[in-house]
DNA sequence: GACGTATCGCAACAGCGTTGCATTACTCTG
DNA sequence: CAGAGTAATGCAACGCTGTTGCGATACGTC
């Protein structure tokens, strides 16, 4: 997306406040002044302006009134899912995954399709774009862009897919801009995970000031959600924590080293033994847990739905041992609610995120 | 400390911008409006209206004129360090370490002290505000209050210690409000490692938006800093790295468990290898760096000061080669710029921070 | 039907940064 | 050594934010 002129010091605040009160209204219950003046810690007259920008764009409306006790009633207000719409594609080595959702992250539509083998830059791109415009067709609302979740690391700020070490035909493709250049609408590309875990906390805003996600797709990666930001780290790689050493001197990698988790993982599956894989996942699991200190633990991705029983004891088990010591300490362990659609719906929430969710920085260019 | 009444939204744009022009003051070089105005995206005009607030409180003083070409000279500005001070307080089972620092976190006057046996809590609370008291006496400038920096969990809102599963005198102890009450002074209590980390971005602020800080000294602890915020966790006890676990099924822990960094670390070091306990040291940084994306790791703690040349070696060498297919990635290790004063610096620095850093939140009751 | 109550809206207000323009203090030119 | 050019600064009016005070509205209760 093209560099916007940084907003004013008071447009931050009502555009916070916009935000803050949209997120509160996401969670689907019709919500009144009084508790958004309380969440937000204003003026109920405050909150009657902020809504009165919200239902001038279209965000917001009434939702009739609620009678408590004497005295007028209570008038209610609540999101407008249709005034909106964000497109999600999940791009992988053989699938593209595609959908549209609402204001609040529902799918109005999804398309699915295997590629062969990983075409070459000049015929991905179109691909994106055609699957991109069927789903543009659906539903009614202002289509605010496409959001692009793959897997491998990612140059954000530049937009650029850096590739993995093997042979890979997209590397160094600067697809953002080129996806932008095609569709003509703003385009944002981010990690696979990174874009799950949005997602999930789109529909949940609260619920993950501090979680984690762990996706467990070809490889194994995780994002973080900390202190109520989505980290992205110094180098747009946060929670890759598939070659995190779980068995010092452990099984062969494919990136040269031994005991990563992926490595041991695989190895364990290869062997049959699903339960040492569960128990290699609960170590990561455990290790992220210590290390972040989240509350909340998701899990994703395709290979952890054919056994997510297993997986998920092994990890509740190995959290309730590893901190029997530490009574205080409590982690909900939780399937994601988006299932296969995980990605594809939290690209799309990037895109909502980007133009609807929370400011970071109250302060400089941010 | 007692909860404020929560500033009003135009005052916390006011605080943010002070904030903001304090923490680019604090790195010591004189600035000049223009200089701010860029760096906070406000207009020049703006700066000389944070500036007169920031002087009438005394915080900062003109430094100057500064002849680039033609026109009138450009007036350059600085911290005033010696208008506030602030105590810290490094409290471990065997010592009691204590400093006052100025506002650019300085030391002013630094006092140690052995106790023999970790005292109860109704001896312990008075050798605190004994050493605090002394330590005030010390330097001018507004007293802000004091700063408390210990191993083991902390319930951080609550200022209670936590303690650890072996019997512990100060178990579950109010610490924060014995020792506020002792002393008639806002006490911030906190974990050692977050407060070494708050004592480094202090005085360096923009260069730690993502970094680690590595603690050794009895066990072994991490503080984390992502996108600008110091990481404290859903359970206040981010970066407890110690028993994260880098050999499943190696070494015997004392929690109970297999093949936690920590014993890891000390078995090696009770086999007198040293190379081995610093690859352990050194699969920790890796594992942090992977999982949370930082671009700078400090090192600090008693025990790494002996043998740190092997251990940031070390942990060079396995970043470079874990990071070696990523050449994006850039990881500087650092040694702590405080020495055996980095907690006690570090407590101090949270109190300043809880002063005059930046606020996190741009809405609510933050 | 009058009263108490809670919600809501209008209008005046304070404080933030912005804008436009005058002032100041320097360098450079002739 | 004036006078022009230049860049930083200050003053005053302004727009926008949320706040405050008060009146209007709509409900239940007596």
């Amino acid at each position: 997306m093209p560099p916007m002129p940084s907003p004013r010091p008071l447009e931050r605040v009502a555009g916070a406040h916009d935000a803050a009160v949209l997120a509160i209204a996401r969670r689907g219950e019709p919500v009144s002044r009084a508790e958004l003046a309380e969440a937000l810690a204003v003026t109920p007259q405050a909150i009657s302006k902020i809504l009165a920008r919200l239902m001038e764009r279209g965000l917001m409306a009434e939702a009739g009134t609620l009678v408590l006790g004497p005295g007028k009633p209570t008038t209610l207000y609540r999101v407008v899912p249709t005034s909106r719409r964000a497109i999600g594609l999940h791009l992988t080595r053989r699938r593209l995954h595609g959908v549209v959702v609402d204001l609040t992250g529902e799918i109005i539509e999804r398309r699915e399709q295997e590629i062969g083998a990983p075409p070459p830059i000049p015929e991905l791109i179109p691909a994106l774009a055609a699957q991109a415009r069927e789903l543009a067709a659906q539903g009614p609302g202002e289509l605010l862009g496409v959001g692009l979740g793959m897997p491998g690391p990612v140059d954000w700020p530049a937009g650029v897919y850096r590739g993995t070490s093997t042979p890979d035909p997209w590397r160094g493709a600067p697809i953002r801009a080129l996806l932008a250049a095609e569709l003509g609408l703003p385009v944002l590309l981010d990690h696979d995970s990174r874009a799950a875990l949005v997602g999930e906390a789109w529909s949940q805003p609260d619920l993950l000031r501090n979680a984690a996600l762990l996706l467990v797709e070809d490889g194994l990666g995780a994002a973080l959600s900390l202190e109520g930001t989505t980290v992205r780290g110094a180098h747009f790689q946060a929670g890759e924590v598939g070659h995190t050493v779980v068995r010092m001197d452990g099984a062969a990698c494919t990136c040269g080293r031994r005991g990563c988790a992926q490595a041991e993982y695989h190895a364990a599956l290869a062997a049959g033994d699903e339960a040492a894989a569960a128990r290699v996942l609960a170590t990561v699991v455990l290790d992220l847990v210590r290390t972040v200190d989240v509350d909340r633990v998701i899990l994703g991705g395709r290979t952890v739905y054919a056994q997510h029983e297993t997986s998920m004891d092994a990890i509740r088990t190995a959290l309730h041992e590893g901190f029997a010591a530490e009574p205080w300490v409590h982690v909900e362990v939780m399937l994601s609610t988006r299932g296969t659609d995980l990605i594809a719906v939290g690209a799309a929430c990037q895109v909502l995120e980007h133009e609807y969710g929370l400011p970071q920085a109250l302060v400089g260019p941010g």
